[in-house]
DNA sequence: TTAGTCGGTATACTCTAGGAAACCAGTATA
DNA sequence: TATACTGGTTTCCTAGAGTATACCGACTAA
């Protein structure tokens, strides 16, 4: 998402900031969530298959971020010897704890809309 | 964050991601967070405190995200008739709720900075 | 009268996340 | 031979988020 999410002059403050930055540098972008919110749902999925499910994602996209969150350990990419070769991504148990998360956002996102709306 | 966060194919994992999309849109960009974590630090700010507090922030951004966070009832925005007159920024028990997020981010950030650093 | 505070706006710019489309190698089927 | 599937990569481009800087009116203290 960001580069450098600026911090409070509070130490207190300050210091929360830049754990809550790791988070969202992880977990921001406009797909990281959906690939994990879809990974967690199916446990395992291939690149064309994630494509599918995964509306209007691009190729590109989708390849870097898988990257990313592989790097992250939030998920595994294993190729399977199979013709045409085969690549299965699979959430990790790390991955399924950032879905706390998300249930949060969700949870959050569904009251707010709610109130808002109304 | 983004204007449009993609949806699941999948019906059940789509519903989920749209309530997602609200909360993000509500907490994203890069001072959000921090604007609502200096507010629920100290309760009440004064706009020139927020610009101080909030290192790198441009009086225009500030302005803007205090303006969105108020029509989104995280904030309140009260002008007192001092001279010269002084606005107070104050959070509300709703932006206290989004900080129950922010303190999931938080903790899985220390967790996450733990995990992938050693 | 000049400089300073407060809470902002207005204008113009930069920069990068993300999008579109073409292309790739390897294998298989028609 | 050509077309299609796998899982990508490369190049070019744009919209919009964020930045820099100057400015504003109202007030006051020196």
């Amino acid at each position: 998402m960001d580069k450098k999410l600026s911090a409070c002059a509070n130490p207190d403050c300050g210091k929360q900031l830049l754990a809550v930055r790791d988070a969202i540098e992880v977990l921001g972008g406009k797909w990281r969530i959906p690939i994990i919110t879809v990974l967690g749902y199916y446990k395992t999925r291939r690149f064309k298959e994630l494509q599918t499910e995964i509306t209007g994602i691009t190729a590109k996209m989708l390849s870097k971020e898988l990257k990313e969150l592989e790097a992250n350990q939030l998920v595994t990419r294993t190729v399977q010897d199979t013709r045409p070769i085969t690549v299965i991504y699979e959430i990790t148990p790390y991955g399924y704890s950032s879905s706390k998360i998300i249930r949060e956002l969700y949870d959050w996102g569904v009251a707010h809309r709610e109130k808002v709306m109304k």
